[in-house]
RNA sequence: GGGCCCGUGGUCUAGCGGUUAUGACGUCCGCCUCACACGCGGGAGGUCCCCGGUUCGAAUCCGGGCGGGCCCA
């Protein structure tokens, strides 16, 4: 290895952080609130303040910040805000665990200012994270949904659903940790496959006989209520209408058929509960049962278990299944595997229990939902499928109370005849913080329709209460009219597929009712990052990829780079490859500036377009297109596409061909107006996605003749323009040099002259190959019809089912004689004329007197000597 | 069980009606050509998961399998 390179390596560790600090220095990324230009708003995810940065987050983050640099450089006055999310479960685990104390056992306050503390730690670091990732947000439009500017938002969204009649509180069944001791939403559920035994137990049946019943639950017998079995189970025909006794507890029960029932599942015979599950809920509908409470908020077991009552779950299930055996009811244990809901943080399995709690009515609003969503624009379009189908399945309404401490108070109070009161809008709408029912004074001294006297709620928001009002808040509703008037909807919600169902509908349900409007034009989802083995990443699996690893090894615009090739939408496995690639592109950039900066370091003139030489048009209308197209991918989100394409003309195009074409006229005008621009446009469509070797090769070679201070405050390429008859020659005269250099290689032989026949300018191709080039063959010359290939894009549409045999034909008949009867008009096959637009012709010569080579590009000739 | 997505050289991936299927990584051959050897040039390597259908023509559209993933029951 050469040590050569070295001291004009790109060091991407001191550039990348030089440049980092130079941003935030000069303030280059900033929201102009008193513009004129068109607005791009961005309804950022608020990242959660956990502290560490997912190799998850770092691409969706990339991805996002691709959008705002790119609408930056469109001329948007770009919205781009840092927000954290910090309320919730996750931080008070981890405060419990820190400190090594419990919620309940905790001052409220106290317990708060706790956490709290534990969040803004984190969130110090997590700003130094989106730095070194190259994140362009602005510092200056700052929220966190913990902060007391924020909670009285929700609050006053709240209220306005509140005084729609869209809240009530009802006794319902909900998802309940008793670990945690709050109800969960339905989304907050993960599910784990766990082993359990599912127990067959003998009833006797009152009429006589008995039925053996098979459960996973034994400890709810004492709420059993019911026995199903399916209506063509043969085994129990004489059962159906009859009446089974519940061991231990004696009640009779009577036996029913039903559809649901699998017969093939265990015995074929099932209790039927009060809450177990979810299929227990439908049946106590579909039959009218009680919702009786076998078991507690704290996962215990009521009176109604008798002798078991106090017990836990777990513990009441192994003595009740002792007694049976004891008793002899128990015929078998059979282990199975079950899919157990489970809460999200601490995995401890969910009770359905029946609880007071504030719900929203979104069933109300279900088809209101719909018709918003179907007028926000989907990318990729089917995501909406998936809102829909959620919207379809909902059953339950959307419980937004939690027994909780860290999270926006609910601002209810109450009296003890069950009326519920809420501060009016426009009291909150005056203070600059939220209420909190647990320490501030009621809004009124009594209850205003019967006078009891309040007591303030204790109960907090579900956290997607207050992240499905960040459209609301960002575009300062209820604080700034015009502002709002300027802002809302916002332009974009960018976010991830597994939280349609949560974020996405929760903000385009509450934004509508508040507003009438949608909360967004248009919303980009994002798919999932895998780990490298295509699985998802777990700690336990060893297949974690940490991104400040990647940042530190390869770099952020490499990371960046990976993040630009993931498929919108689509799942995407962590690709080293990428990164490595992504390296390459880097220090392929950095050395073109190196080559074109010298070229242009004196400036440029501006050359007219007849001035140019024919090779420099050929590369302008290349580049041209690749502008339009590059631009039309940006404005769908599909960066994907555009870096694909750039990365192309940049390598294949605009490196290995044009600079090396033109390296033997550099000192021309022409060749340097043509670098100066067309790699100008290459950085500045390159910034978006690298915006560290962007800045670094627009600072060392371009800002001393474009004058603005960043490369990411320069405008976004135009189109220059299209010269279709330079872009046919050089692609041809490509494909020239692409066939000598094959013969060249194969023969390995060296060249001493070329004869092209067919190509008007064939100076560059003598620049590639340092010989001579010249145009027309001295001698006599045969002229032969080496292969005719039939062209099916013409035949096929014209002749449809006959295409076949006229193909057919082509192929079978000698070219040169099919070729001379297709000139005179003479070649048809049943009837069909067969015509020179029919066919490919390839042509060979043959040189009579010198030794030597023929190729046959396309319809050019070539000679080697 | 339901919805959605995916199945393309050794590995990963683009393309999603026009017959020579894209690119990366790897591999093989030749080059230190004065921006870059972290480079340049060339090559080998593919029943485009399977079976049917539509079509003059299918990797691409439709139906049915098989396999994988995500989300939800």
């Amino acid at each position: 290895m050469s040590s050569s390179f070295l001291p004009n390596m790109y060091d991407f560790k001191e550039s990348e952080s030089r440049w980092q600090d130079f941003w935030e220095k000069e303030k280059i990324y900033r929201f102009d609130p008193n513009s004129d230009r068109p607005i791009y708003s961005i309804d950022v995810p608020p990242r959660y303040a956990s502290g560490k940065l997912h190799i998850g987050h770092a691409v969706h983050y990339a991805h996002i910040d691709f959008i705002a640099r790119y609408k930056r450089m469109r001329g948007y006055n770009v919205f781009y805000p840092l927000c954290f999310d910090v309320n919730g479960m996750p931080i008070e685990v981890n405060v419990e665990k820190k400190y090594g104390i419990k919620m309940r056992e905790t001052p409220r306050q106290e317990f708060i200012k706790l956490c709290e503390e534990f969040a803004n730690a984190n969130i110090g670091e997590m700003i130094r994270q989106f730095k070194i990732l190259g994140e362009a947000m602005d510092p200056t439009i700052y929220y966190q949904t913990d902060a007391p500017y924020y909670r009285r938002i929700t609050q006053l969204s709240f209220i306005k659903m509140f005084e729609k009649d869209l809240v009530y509180k009802a006794k319902h069944p909900v998802n309940w940790c008793p670990r945690c001791g709050t109800a969960i939403a339905d989304a907050e559920i993960e599910y784990q496959k766990r082993m359990t035994n599912l127990n067959y137990i003998r009833f006797k049946v009152e009429e006589g006989g008995e039925l053996v019943i098979a459960t996973t639950r034994p400890e709810l017998l004492c709420t059993c209520q019911m026995v199903a079995v399916h209506p063509d189970d043969e085994r129990y025909q004489n059962y159906i209408g009859k009446h089974a006794i519940v061991p231990i507890y004696g009640q009779k029960v009577k036996i029913v058929a039903d559809e649901k029932v699998d017969p093939k599942f265990g015995s074929g015979a099932v209790m039927i509960c009060s809450v177990g599950d979810k299929d227990d809920l439908e049946w106590i509908y579909k039959y009218n049962l009680k919702f009786l409470e076998g078991i507690n908020d704290r996962g215990e077991m009521t009176e109604l278990a008798g002798k078991y009552a106090g017990m836990p779950v777990e513990k009441a299930r192994k003595a009740i299944i002792e007694d049976l055996r004891k008793m002899g009811l128990l015929k078998k244990q059979e282990e199975i595997e079950q899919n157990v809901g489970v809460c999200w943080r601490c995995h401890t399995p969910i009770e359905l229990i029946n609880k007071e709690q504030w719900f929203i009515n979104i069933k109300a609003l279900k088809d209101e939902v719909k018709k918003t969503a179907e007028e926000i624009n989907w990318y990729p379009e089917w995501m909406k499928k998936r809102l829909y189908d959620w919207i379809d399945s909902l059953e339950w309404d959307w419980v937004v109370s939690r027994q909780r401490y860290f999270a926006t108070p609910i601002p209810i109070w109450e009296c003890e005849n069950g009326h519920a009161i809420v501060p009016k809008f426009e009291d909150l709408l005056k203070m600059e913080r939220h209420v909190d029912p647990t320490a501030d004074p009621p809004p009124y001294e009594k209850c205003p329709i019967c006078g009891a006297p309040l007591k303030g709620s204790e109960d907090v928001f579900d956290t997607w209460v207050d992240s499905s009002i960040s459209p609301l808040y960002n575009a300062f509703w209820a604080r700034d009219e015009e502002m709002f008037k300027k802002l809302y909807p916002m332009s974009l919600r960018p976010q991830s597929h597994d939280i349609i169902r949560t974020w996405a509908f929760y903000t385009i349900l509450r934004c509508k009712s508040v507003t009438g409007e949608k909360p967004w034009e248009d919303i980009f989802i994002d798919g999932f990052i895998l780990a490298p083995d295509g699985r998802p990443m777990h700690t336990s699996w060893g297949n974690v990829v940490d991104p400040l690893d990647i940042i530190d090894e390869y770099g952020a615009d490499a990371l960046r780079f990976f993040a630009a090739k993931c498929t919108p939408g689509e799942d995407t496995p962590f690709r080293y490859k990428d990164t490595i690639r992504g390296r390459k592109v880097v220090i392929k950039l950095y050395n073109l500036g190196k080559f074109v900066g010298s070229a242009i370091k004196d400036g440029v003139k501006k050359v007219s377009r007849e001035e140019l030489h024919f090779m420099d048009r050929w590369i302008i209308s290349k580049y041209s297109q690749l502008v339009k197209k590059v631009t039309e991918e940006m404005d769908n989100y599909r960066y994907d596409r555009a870096i694909k394409n750039i990365e192309n003309f940049m390598w294949n195009v605009f490196a290995d061909h044009y600079v090396e074409m033109v390296k033997h006229r550099l000192e021309a005008e022409a060749t340097r107006y043509t670098l100066y621009h067309v790699f100008l446009g290459i950085i500045k469509m390159f910034a978006p996605f690298m915006p560290h070797i962007t800045e670094e090769v627009y600072q060392e070679h371009y800002r001393k003749f474009v004058g603005e201070k960043s490369v990411h405050l320069t405008s976004w390429p135009e189109p220059i323009f299209v010269d279709e008859k330079a872009l046919e020659e050089g692609e041809r005269i490509k494909e020239v040099i692409a066939a000598v250099r094959a013969w060249k290689n194969e023969n390995r032989k060296d060249i001493q002259e070329l004869v092209i026949e067919g190509i008007e300018e064939v100076e560059e191709i003598s620049g590639v190959f340092k010989c001579k080039v010249s145009k027309k063959i001295e001698g006599e010359v045969e002229e032969v019809v080496s292969s005719l290939q039939p062209n099916f894009a013409v035949i096929g549409p014209k002749y449809r089912e006959k295409a076949k045999d006229i193909v057919a034909y082509i192929k079978s008949s000698d070219p040169m004689e099919l070729w001379e009867k297709i000139k005179k008009g003479e070649a048809e096959l049943s009837g069909i004329k067969i015509t020179e637009d029919m066919v490919k012709v390839q042509y060979e010569k043959r040189y009579g007197r010198r030794k030597v080579t023929s190729l046959s590009v396309g319809d050019v000739l070539v000679l080697i000597f």
